[in-house]
RNA sequence: GGUGGGGUUCCCGAGCGGUCAAAGGGAACAGACUGUAAAUCUGUCGGCGAUGCCUUCGGAGGUUCAAAUCCUCCCCCCACCA
């Protein structure tokens, strides 16, 4: 039901491609996978997502939870008919609000207490109510629940967090087994902080529990961008060759390339969809503010090379103008923009591995970044 | 014609003798954003050869050590009454 299978290998670097069957159908990786929290890519309908080349999306079990709630959800079935989307969706397990809503919640041992950001209700995150809640919005790919720290953090903190991290991966595989849901696959998550010792730890347990897939957590959340491509660099070729490795939160478009290279298959990240509503726009030459005034009277589109839908229709001029107006409609023109161009990098990379040129095309990508 | 209320830095709008280049919005300009409490947030926003100087609060005079703030006249605007 599901299933990665690789399919080609880089000779110069660790990058990869691969296939991941799911019962929604099929993922190419290295792939990424545009954010959906609240059961919505914001701003954009399955329709447009398609047409970026979206195969799969995020979902987040904290926000969902606890709204619209699984007896909102449930009773469809789960998210994806709930939501319109017929294809693979992941979803995260609430792991990193543990880490972005700090203030209202504790963590224990059996779990992760909050009050709701919404209502200031309490409530009980547990690695089983994470999986149970995952398993009613029936999710292709399940996240197991994770402690995320922030940077700076000691080693003492970070091993305390890596070793809470391993064991409620083996009470979310308990419950996942339980329910007897293969096709609903649960992978791991490795923390450690940025000791590379810990990593280490942390992705030994968790291949030993032999999930169908991996992650990397707890990478950029404040760390300088060396340290975060180390400890990346450090941390995929420790986790199991033939399953996906899926680096979370990550990232900028050279993130993208530089982790690709060392083996990664899978990313999310807010940026492309999130900047896109703040009027930043990825270009292959750099990223650009459509609400910078030398754009006022520019006729051109955001990228020349572009094949997006707005790049197909739209100025930049007109762009600009529905930006300062703030018309609802430069938000779904920028983000389909933004995802159509971080989806085509990874398209552009899955090709590039295929044909054994990834250097090539890693050179070719900062290259024409310089022109920008 | 009468009575009352107003004219403030691009706009709206506080200020009502000194701590005022003047609150607060807006606009404008620039920046940030990495498993989304984000269609959000931050900074700049009269001019300079700048820990100081110059110009500015409808116009012109005046009072005072000191005026956007007080007085006189003038020019506009608004409301109500004729």
């Amino acid at each position: 039901m599901f299933s990665f299978q690789l399919t080609a290998r880089s000779t110069d670097c660790l990058a990869r491609t691969g296939r991941i069957k799911t019962r929604h159908g099929e993922i190419q990786t290295p792939i990424f996978m545009p954010v959906g929290t609240r059961a919505s890519v914001k701003a954009l309908a399955p329709e447009d997502l398609k047409a970026c080349g979206a195969q799969i999306i995020l979902g987040n079990t904290y926000h969902l939870y606890l709204r619209p709630g699984c007896e909102v959800i449930g009773p469809f079935g789960g998210l994806h008919r709930f939501m319109h989307w017929d294809r693979p969706i992941l979803t995260d397990s609430g792991g990193f609000q543990v880490f972005s809503l700090a203030k209202l919640s504790k963590i224990t041992e059996d779990g992760f207490a909050f009050q709701s950001h919404i209502d200031g209700s309490r409530h009980l995150l547990t690695p089983e109510s994470s999986v149970a809640v995952q398993l009613c919005l029936d999710s292709d790919i399940l996240m197991c629940l994770d402690e995320c720290i922030p940077y700076p953090a000691d080693q003492m903190r970070a091993e305390r967090a890596m070793a809470l991290t391993g064991r409620w991966a083996e009470r979310c595989r308990s419950a996942w087994q339980e329910a007897d849901r293969p096709q609903n696959a649960l992978f791991g998550i490795v923390q450690g902080g940025m000791f590379e010792a810990l990593r280490r730890r942390s992705a030994q347990a968790l291949a030993d529990l032999d999930l169908p897939g991996y992650a990397v957590g707890g990478l950029s959340v404040g760390e300088p961008k060396e340290l975060m491509l180390q400890i990346a660099a450090a941390t995929l070729p420790l986790l199991p060759e033939a399953k996906p490795r899926y680096v979370m939160g990550v990232g900028t478009p050279a993130d993208l390339v530089e982790m690709t290279a060392m083996g990664a298959d899978m990313f999310d990240c807010v940026m492309p969809t999130r900047n896109a509503r703040n009027g930043q726009l990825f270009t292959r030459r750099g990223t650009l503010n459509i609400a910078n005034a030398r754009f006022r009277q520019d006729t051109a589109p955001i990228d020349e090379q572009c094949g997006c839908y707005t790049c197909r229709h739209y100025s930049r001029a007109y762009l600009r103008h529905l930006y300062m107006a703030k018309e609802i409609l430069v938000y779904r023109l920028n983000t389909i923009h933004n995802l159509h161009y971080y989806l085509d990098l990874m398209e552009g990379m899955r090709t590039a591995i295929a044909e054994d040129r990834f250097q090539a095309f890693r050179r070719s990508f900062y290259a024409e970044l310089k022109t920008g």
